[in-house]
DNA sequence: AAGTGGTCTAGACCACATT
DNA sequence: ATGTGGTCTAGACCACTTG
């Protein structure tokens, strides 16, 4: 058709040197991955039509179709064929879906519910500082909680928020949803998040919070959610009894 | 450019009904699964480039590539541009990346070594007739092993498999690597597999093999391989020690 | 009927590896 | 120099959803 001259338009970078080449749809990306950083497309919000972005952008309409696919792979954007593209929530459908891989040995996942038991401030301990990327003088936000399924609890959950991204967190109610929360009154997405896991024995106090024997085996898991920019903002550590329950990791 | 007339060409479905559409690719797609399933496509082996199997099939080169492009996000093929486009095959780095998720606390995942305690058949037990679909009057081959890293022993894993399908494989040797095995010699191809993973207590046997002291916690993992055609082919129970080392599971 | 994403095609050109 | 996969474009048409 006619030669591309549109390589420089969005980022003059240099072309010349034959290192670091990066096609036009990965720029586009970054540019909507910028826009949902920033706030510009909200949870839930619709995005423009394929169209509308390709001309606004000056590229054509498949090369943003490749950018918002890989962004829709990565559950950032959600889909639908005659509705339009949207950005992705955390609902309790994709949270399930996503980011709790806790499942009753026989039945289906559903989402617990929690009992806060307590919300504290307190200087980041060595494994917060590692793990959310902070020093010794930072505070951290700590909420522990005790998640239960049909009453029967699961799920001993400590969660650490730096007071710097999440100040003020402390002071409302808990909801059982936080992720959510996260992103409505702070703009915080989380986009992924990467769990270690380990078997270890409950102590007396653990125990006691789950009802159980001390001395009773729990799955210990680690979890660091990672934003959009893929800065770490949470840390969790839940111990999880695994009498009736599995942890369910698909390897494809 | 011209009509399309080609949508019968492969598969004359009835595309008159509105139920049940199927894209192009996705039955191209089919027709490379089958090609790796019935061994056509050897694993290492080049597939014809994207030009000739566009020919050969009768439909677009961009069509074929959309079909490439999802076997290989699913690890069954390998694109190298360049190069060409191969049949993946089950090296220790895809299943170190993709199949063993125990990653030493400090350090990189590494391949570890086996000491194989015993092989025999017998009937299959509940477990393994739920997991494998077999019925109380089948077989399975039963392979018992320590695996170790550095010389500590890490993991104590049960395999189990159907004999109707791995019949003879008790004669000879067990390599390290038991996937490489079941797609050269029985040309069954793992393509992705499911675990469940709890945290238990070791029984006294149990922790001999692994020389801890009873009683200590053990992640055990119970895996469900599927073969390319969803099939299930190796139940693998896995009980591994995590005082030095940790499950990886990465949440996108 | 109109608008959206989804599929399919055809062709040009680029980056990469090998000969 | 050649061949491979990778990118980008342009346009047509299909499937789905909503007014």
């Amino acid at each position: 058709m006619h030669k591309r001259e549109n390589a420089e338009r969005i980022e003059p970078a240099d072309r010349s040197e034959p290192l670091g080449f990066r096609p036009l749809y990965a720029q586009v990306k970054a540019i909507f991955i910028r826009r949902l950083a920033d706030g510009v497309w909200a949870p839930g919000a619709g995005l423009p039509s394929e169209g509308q972005l390709a001309a606004e952008i000056g590229v054509s309409q498949g090369t943003v179709r490749k950018a918002l696919d890989e962004l829709a792979a990565e559950n950032l954007l959600v889909r639908r064929q005659g509705r339009g593209t949207f950005v992705a929530e955390h609902d309790e459908r994709r949270i399930l879906f996503q980011f709790f891989k806790l499942v009753p040995d026989d039945g289906v996942a559903r989402f617990p519910d929690s009992t806060v038991l307590s919300v504290a401030i307190a200087l980041a301990d060595a494994g917060e500082q590692q793990a959310l990327d902070l020093s010794s003088r930072d505070d951290v936000i700590r909420i522990r909680r005790v998640r239960a399924l049909d009453g029967a609890p699961l799920v001993l959950e400590t969660v650490s928020l730096p007071r710097r991204l999440f100040g003020g967190i402390e002071a409302g109610p808990v909801p059982n949803n936080l992720y959510s929360l996260y992103a409505a009154r702070y703009g915080v997405t989380v986009a992924n998040a990467r769990e270690k896991l380990k078997a270890i024995t409950l102590s007396a106090d653990e125990a006691a919070l789950l009802t159980v024997a001390p001395g009773t085996p729990a799955l210990q898991v680690d979890r660091l959610a990672l934003s959009l920019d893929g800065a770490p903002v949470e840390r969790r550590l839940s111990l999880c009894l695994t009498e009736g329950a599995h942890y369910l990791s698909d390897l494809r």
